[in-house]
DNA sequence: CGTCTATTTGAATGTACTCAAAAGCGGTGG
DNA sequence: CCACCGCTTTTGAGTACATTCAAATAGACG
């Protein structure tokens, strides 16, 4: 069990016992993958929930002209699945990929439905996770709805400092919502 | 203990017995406003977390400039707060206003916590109230950063047509993120 | 009926996109 | 270690989208 991975950052939330730890270790599989591989492809079954232990990761949707939209970046201790195609086991929304190695703990939909029915403490887990997730987003939509691009731009620098240094100009702009050009523009200023 | 109202909505998520039905109708306060009402304002703590069970309601932020910028509506059903500042117990983002008459049920924090703690089926409703909230507001960010007014426009008029033959064009205008103006004349096309 | 606000319309301006091309940068193979 | 390749980033010109401001029209409400 990895002191650092995804046991110490549930018990941040919910305390643990050491047969709970242990039960809970082997309901998340380990998976690693190399960079640049797509662990979830738009269009497919979203059949799993992904931990991040470590590396980082991408979703993003494709429209019909290819051009794309990176709806969350994920890094270590950040959970990532496509939630509306995990959620209702239908055919994905978004593609995810890996933006480096990335060493990840997975739970699929079964398993996780069946332990939140069975264990309290993870429907409390789930709950805040959800919760804070819910907040995030909808102070994201406040941003996009309000702020000028430039503001956005800041607002994710200052936000995720962690994530600006791996990721590049182009997806940051895809993340904002504008070309990859006008950003480059706004940053001249 | 209203059969139409908040009791038989958290029975579409979780079942309840006689006991609990009636410990839940003592603990969620009834609450009656009249039409333009602001029952929660922008820098004041936000306290309360509301149940429509009449009327609707719309959350939204002011700038220094005096625009608005809205985040959501409610309706029959829906829940609705300033979840960031009622999450955190601080100085509301958002202002809250009743566009017509409401009857409300309400529940400050500090009660529903308790009731979180001591009733399992209480974090799974909400568990699950924000698993669906979170998807919802991320489909709403991948609107926003993909698609054009116009698209979002009848989005929100497919998706929502309830709300639509409520509210106002200004006040769709400020939940799409454009001036009034400029979505009179896309109404025009 | 009169007042207040919402909606529409239009002109002028600023914001953002498209397309094309040049410049920068990282990785790979020779 | 250098040269090349592919992709990202920058730059610029032209066009489309969106805002601001002002004024006219239409609707809602007392």
């Amino acid at each position: 069990m990895n002191p650092e991975g995804i046991l110490l950052n549930i018990q941040k939330h919910v305390s643990l016992n050491e047969e709970e730890k242990a039960h809970l270790d082997t309901l998340f599989a380990i998976e690693s993958f190399a960079k640049q591989h797509t662990i979830l492809e738009q269009g497919r079954l979203c059949r799993k929930l992904f931990y991040v232990e470590k590396g980082s990761l991408r979703a993003f949707n494709g429209n019909q002209y290819g051009k794309e939209s990176t709806i969350m970046f994920a890094i270590k201790d950040w959970w990532i699945t496509d939630m509306y195609a995990f959620t209702n086991q239908t055919k994905a929304l978004l593609s995810i990929e890996t933006l480096e190695h990335c060493l990840l703990r997975s739970i699929s939909f079964d398993v996780l439905e069946h332990l939140l029915l069975t264990m309290p403490k993870m429907e409390r887990l789930f709950r805040i996770l959800f919760q804070k997730a819910y907040v995030r987003e909808q102070l994201r939509v406040l941003d996009n709805i309000s702020l000028s691009t430039e503001e956005r731009y800041l607002q994710f620098l200052s936000k995720y400092p962690q994530i600006a240094k791996k990721v590049t100009q182009k997806q940051i702009a895809s993340y904002l919502g504008v070309t990859p050009e006008f950003l480059s523009s706004v940053k001249r200023k």
